[in-house]
DNA sequence: CATGAATGAGTGTTCATTCAT
DNA sequence: GATGAATGAACACTCATTCAT
């Protein structure tokens, strides 16, 4: 299956489309780490300069505003959890149950790696502007319709009861528990305690026992 | 039951109690209005001057810096969050599953009221200094020990076949689903189906059925 | 006469009049020198900060951008020239000879005064926004027609036999030549001759005879 | 006659003395529009690389600051203006009167052509260094020679009688009406009603009876 | 206790110029 | 001789906070 994500372009003055792509990798490393340290207001260009060793006019030839790194950020992380449901759902070996666990399983070990950049993402989506968010806002509608697939391809297969409509948008948000939690969280629970805590609430919030496959 | 909640002192210049619980209300309005609308970091004290009426000098009176605003504004909304839970736990009359969708049904109801400024929370608690922060936390952590309680309460009675230590957990944070996913959630969806159908996921999470009480 | 000039009001944050009033009039008078000495575009904000003795955060209380100081520069330069001009006008006693001699005097010991401004105005008009320049540009077109009335009166009363209805734009124009050629001009004449070899230009130009008034 | 301007020299990594002629030429035509455009410290040197078509490397091969282009802009206009009245004062064989006319017509011809540029002359010769403004004024001096020669000969031989020493510096400055008040004139006159006006009022500010010649 | 002008460090962003390729 | 990415000092402007009145 092909996923072609609509991407909003960003402006350069670079003529280098493999320069753009890797200095535009490094700023995305060297801002990912500065917004999640100091929050995406409080994080200064300098900041972001300073880490990435690049300076303010280099930095400017990629980008055109400071919110477009934020942007870059964000499309590489929706990106990569578009893909790992999308290649869940091209396995069709799998029966619906284990494709769903997979599907669970291997977001929320994503989530997991980048739950600073996703709690990110929830705070400071509000600051993109009217065509980023759009754009974004889209992914997400476009992430959930995701999982709608895979929680109808169980229901047709006689597994899952579904109950609402809302379902897939629940999933789809419940997993952001881990980084919007996380202070908390940690305190009480172990990692795998964590993730499989959040499967099982999810299956069983779908009605499936896991011996009646 | 005595719910005290620890809050954090705020610093004021101003000796007459009655007029500082007045003002900070007026503050708290006038400010929450504003950072909705633009956001903390974007929002100016002179916005919140403008719409409160206060000129920034009598504003400083009442708090010390601007983050004090967002604390008055959380603290006020956390406690309307706990006081309901704590009223729903004192009514020892209802059954724990009736006592159960009481709890959910009210706290959805004043989530969807106040959603924008839970929103507002979600995005900007990392905005807060670090005392106001641990404060912020001990309450959150407070708050899902009330939906513990009512769990447990429901597990002694044999409603509920608890299922992980984290469920408390989960329903706490499930509920700001509505504020989080508002965007792309009103497309979609009715104000009702939204509020029954996260309480339909919670209530098959936990493995209620409706009818076996 | 009344002569009511629209002025485009510029924002300020500060409530007291007068403290405008008098701050403005510092401005000015910082931003005039700085501005003849650099010209607009390399005269920095810093500058202006401190040949006035404010900080950048107070001037901005008192405008809302650059170029408003500007504007405010030339709303006082041609304020001055029509003021002149109407005095001259309201005063009938004269005959239309006299009258004419004393606007051209008049008006010409002003541009002599502040020939540096008048330049500075020539030079920098194209730097305005929008609305200020429709201001400006329509001032100059009340100021010319304010010429235009020393002319029909004279033309009336016989004295002129007014040659083209494009007299009064070029002498309007005429007396921009001290700022315009100042530099190659103070080599060659003194102040004196200047002065009256424009007025003698532009007397001859009429077509009157100094003896046949 | 040969008229023999001196030259700034402006310096060039390249050899090829028509290549870099050539590269000037399209320098000072996309140079132009941009600075009529925008103005000379708005246009930036980005601007005339993408009207010209040459990176901005191969621009600074043949100037060495910005303010060179404004420099080869006006150096082309003052030869231009310069050879006109040059060529009319050759020409011998027309009278004294016929001469000036066609000095003052064909010299408005070039000025309304040029409008845009002798504009942005008179607005940004303040914005040259000292050798480059230096040079301008030499050129004005030189150029105001030549109607006092004008003048003179007309003079000699009985058509003028001269007024001022300084008549042939206030022509040489009057033409610049056109492209100084512009704005405001084009609303009110045509063009020949401009260019006729503007002869009309020198000839008559000089004494001379059309009849009378 | 109210007021609002003053403050100045700090912000995102630009752009003439250079120089390695 | 052509190229275009890199550079960094400098710019206009902001805003939380203070404090004299």
């Amino acid at each position: 299956m092909r996923m072609k994500l609509e991407e909003r372009e960003i402006e350069t003055n670079v003529k280098d489309d493999a320069l753009v792509k890797q200095r535009r990798e490094e700023i995305i490393q060297a801002a990912s780490k500065i917004f999640i340290e100091k929050g995406y207001h409080v994080a200064t260009i300098r900041d972001i300069c300073k880490a990435s060793g690049l300076g303010p006019g280099t930095l400017y030839n990629y980008i055109k505003k400071k919110e477009d790194i934020l942007y870059l950020i964000y499309n590489q992380l929706t990106m990569m959890l578009t893909q790992c449901l999308v290649e869940t759902i091209e396995n069709t070996k799998k029966g619906p149950y284990e494709q769903l666990k997979e599907a669970l399983s291997k977001t929320i070990d994503i989530i997991w790696d980048y739950q600073d950049l996703i709690l990110l993402m929830y705070q400071e989506t509000a600051s993109l502007d009217r065509e980023s968010m759009h754009n974004i806002l889209k992914r997400e509608s476009d992430y959930v319709a995701l999982w709608e697939r895979i929680l109808e391809r169980g229901e047709k297969q006689g597994m899952i009861i579904r109950r609402t409509r809302m379902d897939a948008d629940i999933i789809g948000f419940l997993l952001a528990f881990i980084p919007l939690r996380r202070w908390n969280l940690k305190k009480k629970f172990r990692e795998e305690e964590i993730k499989s805590g959040l499967i099982d609430f999810v299956i069983q919030a779908l009605g499936i026992s896991k011996r009646k496959k």
